[in-house]
DNA sequence: AAAAAACGTTGATGTAAGTCAACGTTTTTT
DNA sequence: AAAAAACGTTGACTTACATCAACGTTTTTT
């Protein structure tokens, strides 16, 4: 299990983890395990653990007032987990993530983040960069959600993250590309046509 | 000029900054004026400054096929202007940016960044707390700009930038908004009518 | 094996917001 | 002071996409 974890973070730094390091990490994350349909975090939680996938996917939302799901990220193996924001600063999340598949995750607490794994420098750096390019992307994201017509930003979908497709059914890509799942349905048929 | 600056990160950072902090600073960053309407950056450049900026209000924008400029981000006093993933990584950027006042900057090249500023520990973890921040901020507006009504989105940003109604004409807010100026204009009408 | 739930498609209809165009006012340029 | 540009508003019309509803298929649960 752990071995993903540390194959992910030799992957992402420039140097590689010693044998004390990966000890470090190995006593720092916890399994946990969630069945398709469970929650990770639900809203008005404080988010206290984050977690690496080993294997699995999820999703994050919002429910509306009118209780349907608007997704905002999808999940699946080598991602992390959680409401970065909740788990930084501590405030409630306005999120809920639950598991579309069986998932296994490594999860570290807040606690454990502060004080065990500010020694890892690399690690802290790794962090930085991947919020760093989580921000570029977003950016992105808000741009085609802003510019793009539905049938465009399905294509991008489908450019950058085709392996969406292979794990989430189309009502769930839908929400996430902020339509709904019929329009997606037609413009998946009426590309066909062409 | 630079005393700006000084107070800004000051204001940001837990400790103080030292004299020879501030020497540093003096002689790593360089004033830059821009006129209305000049670029700081445009697309297909790469990013070689970031700007703090002293004075002025700035717009951040893409023009699409037909010219039509769609406005990502605006910029006033205190804020940093520029294509952080150009600047980092090295890419062209997509983006334009412009001034819409005359604008005073203290810019900063990307190898004085890494040589010198890397010194100081205190900005470096500045830095990584705005990438946070931007990024929560970024995910935030994504989720409005999938789930809101044009008359939600105004009213929100009503209330988390009322600055930007003193310092940038209707059309800029309502292309910040995704939405069309006539669109914004039926809206406040609206909202006067109750 | 049967029942239930989840999923995807298609048609009819509704609507929020875009487009196009004209016009008055304010600001900027010369 | 005159001309030009920028700005904001309003009306008529269009459109991309949502909503609602029904139905067939596939997957999951029991």
């Amino acid at each position: 299990m752990i071995g993903n974890l540390i194959e992910y973070i030799n992957s992402k730094i420039d140097s590689k983890l010693t044998e004390s390091d990966i000890d470090l990490l190995s006593e720092t994350f916890h399994l946990k395990r969630i069945r398709k349909h469970q929650y990770f975090i639900q809203s008005g939680d404080v988010c206290k653990i984050a977690g690496f996938i080993v294997k699995g996917a999820l999703k994050k939302y919002t429910i509306d007032n009118l209780g349907k799901e608007n997704i905002l990220e999808l999940y699946i193996e080598n991602w992390w987990a959680g409401d970065k924001e909740s788990f930084m600063i501590g405030t409630p999340t306005p999120y809920y993530i639950d598991a579309y598949e069986d998932t296994d995750l490594l999860v570290i607490t807040k606690e454990d983040f502060n004080n065990k794994l500010s020694k890892l420098s690399c690690l802290t750096e790794l962090n930085n960069a991947l919020t760093e390019r989580q921000s570029f992307q977003l950016m992105k994201r808000l741009y085609s959600s802003q510019t793009l017509t539905a049938e465009q930003r399905l294509e991008q979908l489908q450019n950058t993250h085709p392996e969406f497709f292979q794990r989430f059914p189309q009502h769930i890509i839908a929400s996430y590309l902020g339509m709904t799942k019929e329009t997606l349905s037609r413009i998946r048929s009426n590309a066909l046509k062409k």
